[in-house]
DNA sequence: CCAACCATTAATGTATTCATTAACAGATAC
DNA sequence: GTATCTGTTAATGAATACATTAATGGTTGG
């Protein structure tokens, strides 16, 4: 197999994969100690890929190398959250702005399109799942757009670490019908090529994004995820 | 030595500080090719530790791991310039935004200010060096005013990966009155605690220097640095 | 003469071995 | 009883040995 830099797959880069999933998917909890060679173990390989996997990812943020005493997985904060949502709020609102300088075709704008017509039917099932998933694409399509690549790995980056708390309120926050409204006038703007207004539309919906979801955490009583 | 984080200084850890330092000062040239094994020779350590600061470097968007054919020093085009001045741009105009809203006294400031006094003081005896220096205080300290980690982390990666470029262009540009001007700006607005205004002239303060940047390359031909 | 194939080899990727170091427990002194 | 010192040990950090793989050059067949 070969990554996207037509590299063959390493042992060190399915490893890192491979963690990223389980700290994502909550399976390495929030805050839990694994020593490096238990995770060599259960993945199958040496010490070694599972160290490179291991420092790139605390380079990403998602643990932390804590010596003699294992690789500790990165707990969120409120103040996590907020740092990250900052982060992704204004390079987004970037990528949102460029995007709708690039006459992009409507075929180009397919998948965005299409992710936000899966939100809108998930929605009116009360889908969550399916919903937050068509959001993730919705927001990396987005950050893809603006064509910034360091942009677009920064924010895929910062929407890993917090992943796990979006999980978690996933089914405590109220119907995203904002949000989906929000999406709508940020293709439109883009389609007819307002920066300002994809802009701006999509500040607006990431700020309140970030308010929602801290006022929830604080209300759960969940300092961190 | 202990680092930062408290921990002891490991062979990797330091690795990774020369070979910045290296590739910044430029002495590893932009496109240059090494092996893993001469890097390990010439910091008089194995592989291993190279490997990793290797590896670091990497996802710092500093060099490029080519299997079999070495480590490439990764030039900056113009275009990568473009990207890089754009987050940069977004990022620290939010610092500076979010700086004027912690009520720093001016003893909190007096790094902030004394680089723009040195800026000043350079700049009449047209000490472009010096000038350069202090710009880069300037910047990082107003990133770590701003008070998120993960966006003084970003920052500081990004300018690496310009900071040849600029030296490129130091002597080539036209003085940089405007520039320290807009400083002394950024600096009363957040001591007088108005987001917006500091904001606004960082950014506009980093759109010019973009453009200049950029002028300056295509004018010289300098299509990577 | 040219192209395709194959052997060689040099560099990375991985496993293993060894060294170092900080955590812990037990002993000892006060 | 408590605090400090020290020996043990378990985990990381580093070095080395080994496996894998793609680039290179030569050879062979057309």
């Amino acid at each position: 197999m070969v990554t996207t830099t037509g590299r063959t797959k390493s042992n060190s880069f399915i490893a890192a994969e491979k963690l990223r999933k389980l700290i994502i998917s909550g399976t390495l909890g929030a805050g839990s100690d694994h020593l490096e060679s238990e995770l060599a173990a259960s993945l199958n390989m040496s010490r070694t890929p599972v160290r490179e996997a291991v420092l790139l990812l605390e380079s990403h943020g998602l643990l932390e190398v804590r010596p003699r005493k294992g690789v500790r997985i990165s707990p969120i904060s409120v103040a996590d959250m907020s740092e990250i949502y900052d982060i992704l709020t204004e390079l987004e609102s970037l990528a949102a702005a460029h995007a709708a300088q690039r006459n992009f075709s409507s075929k180009d704008l397919r998948l965005l399109s299409r992710s936000i017509t899966r939100m809108e039917k998930a929605l009116a099932q009360d889908d969550r799942e399916t919903w937050a998933e068509n959001d993730d694409i919705f927001h990396s399509e987005l950050a893809r757009l603006g064509g910034n690549k360091r942009l677009q790995r920064i924010v895929a980056t910062m929407s890993d670490q917090v992943r796990r708390a979006r999980t978690v309120t996933l089914y405590m926050r109220p119907a995203p019908d904002q949000s989906n409204a929000d999406h709508r006038g940020v293709l439109n703007a883009i389609e007819v090529g307002d920066a300002k207004t994809a802009r701006d539309i999509h500040r607006n919906h990431r700020k309140a994004a970030k308010s929602m979801l801290i006022d929830l955490l604080n209300k759960h009583h969940l300092t961190s995820v």
